[in-house]
DNA sequence: TCTTGTATTGAACGCATGTTCAGATAATCT
DNA sequence: AGATTATCTGAACATGCGTTCAATACAAGA
């Protein structure tokens, strides 16, 4: 046996790209072995370096994906207005966005350590990137007198790790629907940086 | 050469935890080998198991170190008194003891996915527990009328998801000291949760 | 000093790892 | 129909894994 038949890298490629983010996030990057990957996509090891070139690689491609994404997601929800208005567009699309892919959330912080220094220097710097959309918004707000913050770069760093932490107890179909959870989320951040 | 000179259990075990911590939280439970272990401590790979049953045990044993350490030290920290006091204590407290002991806090949020079932439960429990401590502050100055939470419980995760980040960005000798990290934080927990 | 118990080595076990590649088959193009 | 290209297999490579255990050297107590 050799090549399979209806077989297209346009399907086999994604397909080996959605069994490594589920396996990676679900076990950790080292302790998922290419034939696993490759097993659950129902091909050998060897066809999986048809399409990375190697293990670090696939978990860069996983991340960098997923930050790109990030970042076009925000950029085309930010609602623009004053700073309150947008203040609380990121807090509902923060939640929003992450609820909606919790294994490629899962990985971008917990799995950037397996990268080399030059990949993991590509992960960080569009992390700072998104960082940065906040905090503007929190520097603009203060300079209007809309927020009052001890400290702006810090408060950028608390409200992502507060919302961020909503992915390590949501359940589906549990107590609170994403919205309910988005006003929570909303009042308290909405309070701690206020006048 | 078999015994080396020198060698104490009271010495070598103290060790390989140390190390085995080390290496866990710097390159993730999978990817570190027993024979790293050992050979940070100086000693062969056999040797580790004088002092540990299995790898899994190993991991299982520093995790329930430091939640047993975390929930004596905030028992023993606990300042009583009103609410605010105590959510003031509690805060401070929580920034502290993790910074203190970054290692073994990277573990304990990281690595859970590594145990097996029963020894899974056993550390959640302990989290839970932690937890709750900061919930019953919460209800009890939401009682008091000294708090407004739109939901108690989402607000206990919400803050200590929001004082943990402090770990991942805090770096000794750098703009700030760990005072002036907590006051910031006070500041933002204290209106996020105002009434 | 002699004996008993403790701490460690070093080799071995079977098995899994990431990666490569020649060969084989299916899809596509001429 | 025939030639070419894309896709995949299956075996192989060297290396490393967690764990066990008989042999051995040191420490401690009598």
């Amino acid at each position: 046996m050799a090549r399979k038949t209806g077989s297209h890298s346009e399907i086999t490629g994604p397909r080996i790209r959605d069994a490594a983010l589920k396996l990676f996030a679900r076990h950790g990057f080292a302790a998922v072995s290419m034939r696993q990957i490759a097993a659950e996509v129902g091909v050998q090891a060897g066809a999986l370096y048809l399409y990375t070139p190697d293990k670090e690689t696939l978990l860069f491609d996983l991340l960098k994906a997923h930050m790109d994404d990030l970042l076009a997601a925000w950029d085309a929800d930010d609602p623009g207005g004053g700073p309150v208005a947008r203040l609380e567009g990121f807090v509902r699309f923060h939640i929003r966005f992450n609820l909606e892919r919790p294994d490629a959330v899962f990985l971008s912080y917990m799995e950037l350590r397996n990268l080399g220094a030059a990949n993991f220097a590509a992960i960080e710097a569009l992390r700072k990137t998104y960082e940065t959309r906040l905090e503007t918004i929190l520097r603009d707000g203060q300079g209007a007198g809309a927020f009052t913050l001890p400290d702006a770069k810090i408060a950028t760093l608390a409200i992502i790790a507060m919302l961020t932490g909503v992915n390590t107890w949501y359940r589906e179909g549990g107590r609170l629907s994403r919205t309910a959870v988005g006003d929570i989320y909303w009042d308290m951040v909405r309070k701690s940086v206020a006048a």
